[in-house]
DNA sequence: ATTCCACAGGAAGCGACGGCCC
DNA sequence: GGGCCGTCGCTTCCTGTGGAAT
């Protein structure tokens, strides 16, 4: 065949070529389908629960549990956008307030987002709590009306400020003359109620859901569902969607993990001008993810840390079995030369089990007879990559 | 059976820091 | 803007321990 007829045209033909995304908007955490398949049975039991405020009675508190990637806030977001409609279409005023209490964390802040979020004028900061709470009761006052709050990763609001917000909240209705509330929360942490007063556990637990992690094919179903959105048509291998299930399944059924397997396999494909999306793509997303997840551990890591870290790779690059001791004198030797001031022992003991939480390294306490007890370090993330941040960083500080 | 190594890991407390609150 | 308080990162001091060596 000549070669003038089989590639004339090849630019034309890259430029023209369809990209692979149709609207990637689909694959995005913040995206809520009007759809949420498999999970028909908490949203018809939320329902139940919530619909009481459409007669302007006050619906029970509610608690929510699943681990990340359940569904827990998309569901319960769509659910409080439902309510609103239907509210408005049959004239009952309803209200859904959503707070993330990882960034609101503290009652001043919750307190305070309420009350703008319901036209009250307040500072960021300065006024006393109870006047900001003063201020949101007068707002919901100003009418008859039924509100659901729903404070998201309650468990860290918690944490971090105790249940005195919550007790409040639950308290309010004694408050209101007029206005009705309810509180729906989010919590990842199953055992997070035993922080709680026993009174706030009572009131805030009247109702609870439990969301059970998704299977592989339930995610598969998920997943072809925004992919029909998300993707051109035919674009996508047969092997993809299911190979993307199954790695997250393999991550405690978590759909955020899938989703965002999907969309990096389709990046990575579109970048390098691929017509279709493959299984080799798939693997490689995920260890793209997973690199990234590590490199952004690393680098936000305090620098004793990192020079630990670094003893650690120089120590593994020699091959030999690592101990906590071996790894407090070369880190020693590397703070003498950076002319930083060293650790104890007992504190780079403790990093080394803050590593280990972090899934950068494994421990195991071993015993060596008469040459004492220790533990065995063993570096379980690949070396070369973190090496060169870590040398970048350092060299930043010094 | 006893000793003793080289740490593990708990308890208490300290100074710096930042945010709340008036 | 300054007092107060909780938190964080760290040190000091401590008791506990599995098993090779004796």
């Amino acid at each position: 065949m000549d070669i003038r007829t089989t590639f004339s045209g090849i630019f034309e033909s890259i430029l023209q070529r369809e990209p692979i995304f149709k609207s990637k908007e689909a694959l995005r955490h913040s995206y809520t389908p009007t759809e949420l398949p498999h999970r028909e049975k908490e949203i018809r039991h939320l329902a139940n629960i919530l619909a009481p405020a459409l007669k302007g009675e006050t619906p029970s508190n509610i608690l929510i549990y699943g681990k990340s990637g359940t569904g827990k806030t998309i569901v319960s977001k769509f659910i409080a956008r439902e309510l609103m409609n239907t509210g408005k279409k049959l004239g009952v005023p309803v209200k859904a307030m959503y707070i993330n209490c990882e960034i609101t964390d503290t009652k001043y802040r919750v307190l305070a987002n309420l009350a703008m979020g319901f036209g009250a004028k307040v500072p960021f900061t300065g006024w006393p709590t109870d006047k900001v709470y003063g201020a949101l009761l007068e707002k919901l006052d100003e009418q008859k009306q039924t509100v659901v709050v729903i404070l998201d990763e309650i468990d860290k609001l918690v944490l971090k400020s105790g249940d005195e917000v919550i007790y409040s909240l639950t308290r309010i209705n004694s408050d209101l003359k007029s206005a009705r509330m309810s509180i729906i929360g989010i919590s990842n942490d199953l055992k997070f109620t035993s922080y709680l007063d026993s009174r706030v556990k009572s009131s805030l637990g009247d109702e609870e859901i439990v969301f059970p992690p998704y299977n592989a094919r339930q995610l598969e179903d998920i997943l072809r569902q925004r992919a029909r959105i998300a993707f051109k048509e035919g674009v996508l291998d047969e092997c993809v969607i299911p190979l993307c299930a199954a790695l997250a399944a393999r991550d405690h059924g978590d759909a955020r993990r899938a989703l965002d397997l999907l969309r990096v396999a389709g990046e990575i494909a579109e970048r390098e001008g691929d017509e279709y999306v493959t299984e080799e793509h798939v693997k490689r997303a995920n260890r793209k993810i997973e690199e990234d997840h590590i490199a952004k551990a690393v680098k936000t890591l305090p620098t004793q840390s990192k020079l630990l870290l670094y003893s650690l790779i120089l120590l593994e690059e020699e091959g030999k079995n690592i101990t906590t001791g071996e790894a407090y004198e070369v880190y020693k030797k590397l703070c003498k030369n950076l002319s930083i001031d060293h650790l104890t022992l007992r504190r780079i003991s403790d990093i080394i089990s803050e590593l280990d939480i972090l899934g950068i390294l494994r421990t195991r306490v071993i015993s060596r007879g008469r040459y004492g007890r220790t533990k065995e370090i063993k570096l379980e993330v690949p070396i070369d990559g973190i090496k060169i941040i870590i040398e970048d960083e350092l060299r930043l500080k010094v």
